[in-house]
DNA sequence: TTTCCTGCAAAAGCTTTGCAAGTAC
DNA sequence: GTACTTGCAAAGCTTTTGCAGGAAA
């Protein structure tokens, strides 16, 4: 996501959110908050081991859970086989590719605002109202293939 | 997707795309073409084992990958910790709502169509053509919470 | 006849859990 | 002081793989 992050204000996010600091979750947000990849936790893992030594992979498996749980981050599922799950700092709702290769891109934001804005309110309220279901979030993947011509 | 399918007419799907003809694979894709459910490879698994009781998950999981890789089905993935990848023998685009609870559920059709249609085919060129890649896939998957009010 | 598929079991990969020690509130 | 977190290791679950026998083209 590319954004630096103070230690004040991802205290004052994750008390927004109900999150107990602790130096490991926060250390996992920055990393988290500050790429425009898309990590899997073994990636955020290895960024942090370099400041946190000691920090576990159950740790950052615990904490990306939490933070998904209080909409810090989203996670983006990955087909089985096709490796980990990726996460994302960024929780507007955008859209991803998942390239064949196990890759997963970002759309450029002019193009994703142009598709999700044509996913109507309306119908989302009548999906709502017709299937008995609140929905909290739209996720539109495409799937492609890299063009190597 | 509640299609009764004749063996024939396995055969022919098959033979269209080039993917051999075993017993087994008739009836893991029967099985899955006559449900309307997203049933995971082990529900597969024990619908088929009633008929088939020497067939092997490992079996399963190879049929539908490949049943998968020919364009005859289409996988869902989960979250992982929300179980297994659940599969789907129809292959249109159409939309699905993943629940909180970790079922899946399909959109009525003429929502799915609706949704489907405001995703321009424009767009999706810009986008190949800006990203260099070739859209294979559109999947619009909508998360959402059981309302119990 | 040649090639591909199946079944079994075992492995691999990703993620979660249990428990004792440590830390935030 | 109390409740929640951490780290470690071990388990759990889903999916894949290797290999010998068997079936399709």
């Amino acid at each position: 996501m590319r954004v630096e992050c103070s230690d004040d204000s991802i205290r004052a996010l994750f008390r927004e959110r109900d999150v107990r600091y602790t130096r490991q979750r926060a250390v996992i947000y920055r990393a988290l908050a500050s790429t425009d990849q898309h990590p899997t936790a073994e990636d955020l893992f290895s960024a942090v081991r370099l400041s946190e030594s000691g920090m576990s992979l159950a740790t950052v498996y615990n904490t990306l859970d939490l933070l998904t749980a209080s909409g810090l981050c989203r996670r983006l599922p990955a087909s089985p086989g096709a490796g980990p799950c990726r996460y994302d700092a960024d929780v507007s709702p955008h859209v991803h590719v998942v390239v064949e290769s196990g890759g997963l891109m970002d759309v450029p934001d002019d193009l994703s605002r142009q598709l999700l804005s044509r996913v109507g309110p309306e119908t989302l309220a009548e999906l709502e109202a017709r299937l008995g279901v609140r929905i909290t979030g739209v996720d539109l993947r495409l799937t492609g293939t890299r063009q190597n011509a």
